[in-house]
DNA sequence: AATTATGTGAACACAGTGTGACAGATTTGC
DNA sequence: GCAAATCTGTCACACTGTGTTCACATAATT
């Protein structure tokens, strides 16, 4: 999930651009004034993960709401949205840490592209982490998240669930599985491969399905369909 | 065989671009417009292996097809054609999943070589992938499509499927059959495989009929026209 | 029409899988 | 270093799915 917090005076900006987005798979946060940004920025920055302020607003403007992000230290990307005027006023966005500057009038293409681009620079920030549908497995952690909640797995539940995902779409038979997973110098009960699944699939909770049985063969692992 | 849309509207382009793809043998299908890109994805979409787009079109634009190329969840590859112009395009046309950009002018030769590298990274994609009409066997999946739906096999029905697969268009005796799907020393009643191939072809629906009778002999399994 | 080959459905034994319990191995905390 | 807790691998049981055979129906061949 991607949200963001849209800020324009403009009732009829808001709407174009926030449905644009919207129909993207954003979610969408709006603030018609200076003031509400700067409330919501309050209570959900850390669930925020890209702000669009504009420049000329009530109460506060859009450089002192920029200012009041910064200020606390979060570097949650922010577009700014200004007049065409001189360029001034984006050198000064830059340098109070905007990451992008798009000028009015604009197209909400063009809009929707820049959005996209920042929230695919963040995501190639996310390297090492998989994601699939509420399954998130940071490698670098070490850590299994499930809708969002930490999944406390054992080492061998753990490798077990790593040889899935390197293993995507692919029917594992158990042998291939025990060999990757326990090495192939093991030689143990095929069954074990099942004992670990079934607890696996208990940990996943509702990504337990994602390990799908091929009966009479072994098990695949298969990705959330988007 | 391997069929490409080209989209653009000027004509001059699509008889250049055409003829040269088709030199290198290549099955073009042209379209000079947004509108009839689309009815010719709508209706065909399944049996185009490329998409050559122009982003600037009547009816709708380039980046308009591809969304809705993407929007029917097909991941047939897509290549733009722009005039250069800002970067923020080429940013925006990757963002919605196209897999090459290539700025006007272009040279033929040019374009030619990104379509046999896109048709190179295509097909040892397909790999193990077999497909006959509506039949399609994944074989590293281990699943069995029939026009595009997912059908369960038992294990012994799966590997003789394969055994027919691997032996297309040749008359397998019962015994041939038994030997192969078996094992050489297993010793059961020959009209087993009569069941299996009964279930099998149940299974396959309107498949099914791919595995022939040869009276008299066994069976045999031949492949759709094409 | 008689004969032979194949299609079809049912019955039954058995193989494959999910599941919980348990004992030995390993790790953790003190 | 010791005890407790956790992890791991194996087993037994229940249940469902699968393979095989058989008997009979239907189709092809003579």
């Amino acid at each position: 999930m991607f949200t963001i917090l849209l800020a324009d005076d403009e009732e009829r900006i808001r709407r174009l651009v926030s449905d644009f987005l919207r129909r993207d798979g954003y979610v969408v946060l709006q603030a018609a004034d200076g003031g509400q940004a700067m409330e919501l920025i309050d209570q959900r920055l850390n669930s925020i993960d890209l702000i669009i302020l504009d420049v000329m607003m009530p109460v506060y403007d859009g450089w002192s709401v920029l200012r009041h992000i910064r200020s606390k230290n979060k570097d949650v990307p922010v577009m700014m949205l200004t007049a065409r005027t001189e360029d001034t006023d984006e050198v000064f966005g830059f340098d109070l840490g905007a990451d992008d500057y798009i000028t009015k009038p604009f197209s909400p293409i063009v809009l929707s592209a820049r959005v996209r681009a920042i929230e695919k620079r963040r995501h190639q920030h996310d390297e090492g982490i998989y994601q699939s549908g509420a399954l998130s497995i940071n490698e670098v952690r070490r850590e299994v998240c499930v809708e969002g909640k930490t999944v406390e797995l054992t080492p061998k539940e753990y490798e077990l669930l790593i040889y899935f995902k390197n293993n995507q779409s692919i029917a594992a038979s158990r042998e291939n599985i025990l060999n990757a997973v326990w090495g192939y110098d093991y030689f143990g009960d095929l069954r074990t491969v099942d004992t670990h699944v079934k607890k696996l699939r208990a940990k996943l909770g509702p990504c337990g399905t994602m390990i799908e049985t091929v009966r009479g063969f072994g098990y695949r692992f298969e990705g959330a369909k988007t």
